[in-house]
RNA sequence: GUGGGUAUAGCGUAGUUGGUUAACGCGUCAGUUUGUGGCACUGAAGACCGUCGGUUCGAAUCCGACUAUCCACCCCA
C-alpha cells in the first residue's frame, strides 16, 4: 500500500462490487426522464472558460475559486465543466435545437469538477444527473420538472425529503429587492460575522443563508423577497404553488432558499435530505430565463436541476433503500483434467449463446475448490465434468439451492434439456417468475404443458 | 481558504505507563485420503503500524511537519 500512486483528492472509484448501484439510479433516473418526454444529450467534459464566466457569473464561488482550468496551444483557455447546465444550453443552441420547436426537453447524467475542500458528499470530481426544460414560460414547466425530481426520488425510495420552494424574482423586482436588503443590513453591519460583511458587498441574498446565530437572528427579520416580486413574478409563483397541489407534492416555502449560481430567475427550489448532515441538498434547480439570451441566443424562457448522485446513493444507503442487484451465474462447469476443461468451454460458449450467465475454471483449481467457488459466486446450477462424462456422453446438473441433480446427455439435446430444468427451478423459486406465469394462466393463455 | 477529530494486513478492530518475533475477527488461498458447495476443524499468504523527520539505549506508542480522510464553516449537487 506503501507506495502505490494514490488516487487524485476529491475523487472516488466505483468498485466492481458496488458499480450495481450506480446502475441503479441511473436507469431508474434516466427511465423517469424519459417517461417525462426528456432525451439525453452528450456534451464535451470541458469547454470554453468564458462559458462558465459568462452563464454561472463571475461573482459566484464556482467560477471565482473553484474552476479546473486549463491553457491549451494559442490563446484559449478550457475549463473542466463545473455544472452542466451551461454546455446543454450551449449545444442546445449552436445545434439549432431552438428551431425544433418549443419545448425542448435534455437530461444528462455526466461528470463534474470542482476545486473545493473535501468532504462526505462532496467530492472535486462528482456525478450530476440534470434536466433542461427551454422555451416554456409558464408555471407548468416548473411544476412539471419538479414532479419529475419528486417521482425519482419516489422511484428510489428515499423518505424524510424536503421540497423548498422560493421565487427570487426577474431582474427587475430583484433590483429593488437587493436595494430594500442593502439597506437594512447596513444598519446592522456591526452585528454580522466577517463573510456576511463580504455578503453584503457580492450578493446580500446570500446573508439569508448564513448559518451563524447571529446573522439567523437578524436575518429573521429581514425584508421579504416575496414581498417585493412585481406582478408578473407573483402571480408566477402563485400558479406554481397551485399546480403542486394540483398534482399533490407537498413543499415549504422557504424564503431563504437562494440559489448560488447567478443565472436563476424567479422559481428556485430544492430537495432536502436531513441524513446528510451540511450536505443535505440532494436536487437544486430552478428557472433561469435570462441565461439562453445572455449566451448569445434569442429571449427564451428556460428551467432545470440537476440531482446529485453521490448524495442520492449516500442517502439511499443510509435509508436502506433497495438497490437492483446485478445478475449472477446461471451455470458453473467444474472439470477435471484438460479434456474435461475443453468440453467446458465448448458448453460454456453453447449456453452462453443462449444467454444464460456461463463461468468455468480457468484457473486451474481442484474438484472442491471449484464447488466452493461455484457456490461463492451464487451459481444456480454446477455440472461436473471428468473423465467418465466424457466417456459415458452424460453429466448431471445439480440445483444447488436444493442439492438435486439431473442427468442429462452431453449431445445436442442439452440446451433443451436445460431448459426445462431452468424452467422448474424459476417456478419452484422466483415468486415474481409464477406470478408472471400465473398472470398469462388466468388470460387463457396456453402453457406449454 | 479557516477550525477540530482520525490514520495499525483487502475490510473491521486490539495493542496496557515507550521494551524484543505487532494480536484478533471477517475475507482470500489451500487441506481435512481417493469425484461434489454451504457447517466445522487445520494450515498458509497478507502490515516496512499513512509519509518524512525528531526525542530515546529502544517508538505502532511521545513530539513536529506533510499527506489522506472525516466533521464544521464557506460553497454547491
Amino acid at each position: 500500500m506503501a507506495n502505490y500512486i494514490q488516487r487524485p483528492k476529491g475523487t472516488q472509484d466505483v468498485v466492481p462490487s458496488q458499480s450495481y448501484k450506480w446502475h441503479t439510479v441511473e436507469r431508474i433516473v434516466a427511465e423517469t426522464a424519459e417517461q417525462f418526454g426528456f432525451r439525453e444529450i452528450r456534451i464535451p467534459t470541458f469547454e470554453e472558460t468564458g462559458l462558465f464566466v459568462r452563464s454561472v457569473g463571475d461573482t459566484t464561488d464556482v467560477v471565482q475559486k473553484e474552476m479546473y482550468t486549463v491553457s491549451s496551444t494559442g490563446d484559449s483557455t478550457f475549463t473542466l465543466r463545473p455544472e452542466g447546465t451551461a454546455g446543454t444550453i450551449r449545444a442546445i443552441l449552436e445545434n439549432g435545437i431552438l428551431n425544433e420547436g418549443f419545448p425542448q426537453r435534455a437530461y444528462y447524467i455526466l461528470s463534474c469538477f470542482r476545486h473545493e475542500n473535501v468532504q462526505k458528499g462532496r467530492l472535486r470530481e462528482f456525478h450530476q444527473f440534470g434536466c433542461e426544460m427551454v422555451g416554456a414560460a409558464d408555471p407548468a414547466a416548473d411544476a412539471d420538472i419538479i414532479a419529475l425530481v419528486k417521482s425519482i426520488l419516489d422511484r428510489v425510495g428515499l423518505k424524510n425529503i424536503r421540497l423548498d420552494i422560493n421565487s427570487i424574482g426577474c431582474p427587475k423586482c430583484r433590483g429593488e429587492y437587493h436595494k430594500a436588503l442593502k439597506a437594512f443590513f447596513e444598519d446592522r453591519k456591526d452585528e454580522l460575522c466577517e463573510t456576511c460583511h463580504e455578503r453584503l458587498e457580492r450578493n446580500p441574498m446570500r446573508i439569508l443563508d448564513c448559518k451563524v446565530e447571529d446573522c439567523k437572528k437578524i436575518a429573521a427579520d429581514a425584508p421579504v423577497i416575496l414581498d417585493y416580486l412585481c406582478d408578473d413574478c407573483k402571480s408566477h409563483f402563485e400558479g406554481l404553488q397551485e399546480n403542486l397541489r394540483v398534482m399533490g407534492i407537498d413543499f415549504v416555502i422557504n424564503p431563504h432558499t437562494v440559489r448560488g449560481l447567478d443565472y436563476y430567475t424567479r422559481t428556485v427550489f430544492e430537495f432536502v435530505t436531513t441524513d446528510l448532515g451540511a450536505q443535505g441538498v440532494v436536487c437544486g434547480g430552478g428557472r433561469y430565463d435570462g441565461l439562453i439570451s445572455s449566451l448569445g441566443g434569442p429571449q427564451t424562457p428556460a428551467l432545470g436541476f440537476a440531482m446529485g448522485l453521490e448524495r442520492l446513493i449516500l442517502t439511499m444507503e443510509k435509508q436502506g433503500c433497495e438497490f437492483m442487484e446485478p445478475k449472477g451465474c446461471d451455470i458453473y462447469f467444474v472439470s477435471m483434467g484438460s479434456n474435461a476443461q475443453k468440453k467446458a468451454m465448448e458448453l460454456t460458449a453453447k449456453f452462453r449463446e443462449e444467454g444464460y450467465y456461463v463461468q468455468y475454471d480457468i484457473v486451474g483449481r481442484g474438484l472442491k475448490p471449484q464447488m466452493k467457488y461455484a457456490d461463492k459466486i451464487g451459481a444456480k446450477f454446477v455440472m461436473v465434468l471428468g473423465d467418465s462424462e466424457l466417456e459415458t456422453g452424460k453429466a448431471k446438473f445439480k440445483n444447488m439451492q436444493t442439492g438435486e441433480q439431473t442427468e442429462v446427455s452431453l449431445d445436442d439435446s442439452i440446451l433443451e434439456s436445460f431448459g426445462e430444468i431452468y424452467y422448474t427451478m424459476l417456478l419452484d423459486t422466483d415468486e415474481d417468475f409464477r406470478d408472471f406465469v400465473d398472470s398469462f394462466a388466468e388470460d387463457d393463455f396456453e402453457l406449454g404443458n
